[in-house]
DNA sequence: GTGCTATCTTGTCAACGTCAAGATCGACGT
DNA sequence: ACGTCGATCTTGACGTTGACAAGATAGCAC
């Protein structure tokens, strides 16, 4: 092992987003994941700054990787729901921290990047604001409960089509 | 000041509550509560063990309020909604700690004796299963958004109106 | 009054986040 | 080739935290 690390940061970022998807944000310690990646427990703060830093840079890739994720829906709202809740149960430390103020930076200029990247890739979705907003609660809605474990079954994409396609035709 | 405090338990609960809602549960110490308290630092784990079980009263006592709260829509699904949300926006402390595994003791007794009244308030507001999880959905979805601060408005309640009632209708 | 139990205090410990200061490495200009 | 310089990482330290063990206090039953 020579003195630098090589890509430390990177190291960081996948390291804390398994360690948030595992134990929660709450449980995640720097000096753990120093440990994890061989290097000493001051490393990462060169990187991010503080434990705010990492959970941001986390949360920045996660923004990333859901516009990502509702691109491949083409503008299919119900595919791009579905897209919302896989990106969810797929990533579900990058999403315990996404929308979770108080634990990140909200004003970092990548986050906010990021955010208003997948944004766009979301309001592109309708035609009205309203609607937008309802599409956006309703996947945003299944994918938390489904990670907080209040809704049962094996698959979560599966889980999903039923209720986000009941929510598009409505009829509640 | 009497040796003994009265009801710390209340007082606990009550700050902790309040201190959740104001710099998140990662910001919560034991430490800073029992000073509030005017008590020792080592007083609130007599009566809550550690830092999940303070939280885990406080997830209790949400679904409690939640369950009251949907019961004043006397099976109405959009009064309901409506309800949730302002439940919600009301005690964001609480709600920020009720869906959070690794938070609290899941499997507490009182936390799940309130959780299952406030699940059964739920599920009798609709017909079959799918449309139970599609609300849920929604209005614990916008509920999400907008503690995180990514829906702007003036009151929860007035903004979440529109959106309930479209994903009612259909029509996305 | 005398024990009993719940409540709260005191003292301690390892772990943590953060900061300051120093060591090491690689790249670049000359 | 060689020295300089910035980026990267280490070392050491400080105050705070959650948790635990052991002791003090108070109210209550009898």
């Amino acid at each position: 092992m020579s003195y630098h690390h090589g890509d430390l940061r990177r190291a960081m970022v996948d390291a804390a987003a398994t360690a948030v998807a595992e134990r929660g944000p709450a449980a995640l310690s720097l000096r753990e994941l120093a440990r994890l990646a061989g290097v000493s427990h001051a490393a990462p703060a060169h990187h991010f700054g503080d434990k705010a830093g990492v959970l941001t840079a986390v949360a920045a890739e996660g923004f990333t990787l859901l516009a990502d994720a509702l691109a491949t829906a083409h503008g299919d709202l119900l595919a791009a729901g579905l897209a919302y809740v896989g990106f969810a149960a797929a990533h579900p430390g990058h999403f315990a921290v996404m929308f979770d103020r108080g634990l990140v930076h909200t004003d970092d200029p990548a986050l906010v990047a990021a955010r208003e990247r997948a944004g766009g890739a979301l309001t592109a979705l309708t035609s009205d604001a309203v609607s937008a907003r309802a599409a956006w609660s309703v996947a945003h809605g299944f994918a938390s409960l489904w990670l907080s474990g209040a809704l049962t079954g094996a698959d979560a994409a599966e889980a999903a089509e039923p209720v986000l396609r009941r929510a598009v035709a409505g009829g509640l």
